[in-house]
DNA sequence: CAGTACCCTATAGTTTACTCCAATGTTTAA
DNA sequence: TTAAACATTGGAGTAAACTATAGGGTACTG
């Protein structure tokens, strides 16, 4: 059984040492066994649950959001599936919102754009408020 | 015309107005008129405005982004139709950018979300909490 | 005319997710 | 053995976007 030192899990998981810390202040991370001077000694699992993190963080979930599906990964039992479903769900309508909402902002930035022949004359008076509205 | 005080812009637009004095000093709105007493009156267009900025920020454009996207327009004065059309296409390319990761962002989750049968049995397999940790 | 709800400015505090720093101890390679 | 690379803690700093508070003035209602 090899111990990772912190250094060593950043490294695995692309974190900084600091991060790491951080999380473990937070509450994300459990708090490591030491060695006897006091250096975190961290194991396999731990790789997993910092790549759970991070890559949860790259879908914008909140470390508060982060930390309760964790909690529901060490429920399992206690959890069901339905709720992690419909936690991942929530999460997805809100990506969906914002592409629609994106979308319409380049609908209006591109009438912005060919509205304007990109010569001298500028007969149209546009802003992407008035692009949007109508 | 009626004017609108800061009570009333910020109901009709979901806002405090605190934020809306806020956005004042930040430059993403005008300073309105004021009346004797030194109340800010603001007229329809604000509402647009303010909606604007609320949308762009649920979109997760930065206030330093919407204040640049507020700049666009072609004035018949000042700005030459070429200068406005490039920085909108910058803009345009930006946004486009931020369609793609969310919808990468949205891949993944629905991916994970899918394979998800979501029922009442405990989460002990549920294929999202692997996801995310594998 | 009082009370309440609203407005003003200026300034300070909050949240999120880190990131950096100082002072100090530990491990490792030459 | 000694320099470097790494580890520790506590605390401060950062950025963005609010949010709250103090200490005032103003406007409508009864």
């Amino acid at each position: 059984m090899s111990y990772l030192k912190i250094g060593e899990l950043a490294q695995r998981t692309e974190t900084s040492a600091e991060t790491l810390r951080y999380y473990e202040v937070e509450g994300l991370l459990p708090a490591p066994r030491r060695s006897a001077s006091g250096y975190r000694l961290y194991t396999e699992p731990d790789i997993g649950r910092v790549h759970f993190i991070r890559r949860a963080r790259a879908m914008d979930f909140s470390l508060k959001e982060i930390g309760e599906l964790l909690a529901l990964q060490v429920e399992k039992e206690v959890a069901t599936c339905g709720e992690v479903k419909s936690f991942a769900e929530t999460k997805l309508a809100a990506i969906d919102k914002k592409i629609v909402e994106l979308e319409k902002m380049k609908a209006a930035l591109k009438q912005i754009t060919e509205a304007c022949a990109g010569g001298q004359e500028s007969a149209v008076h546009c802003t992407i408020l008035n692009a949007l509205e109508a």
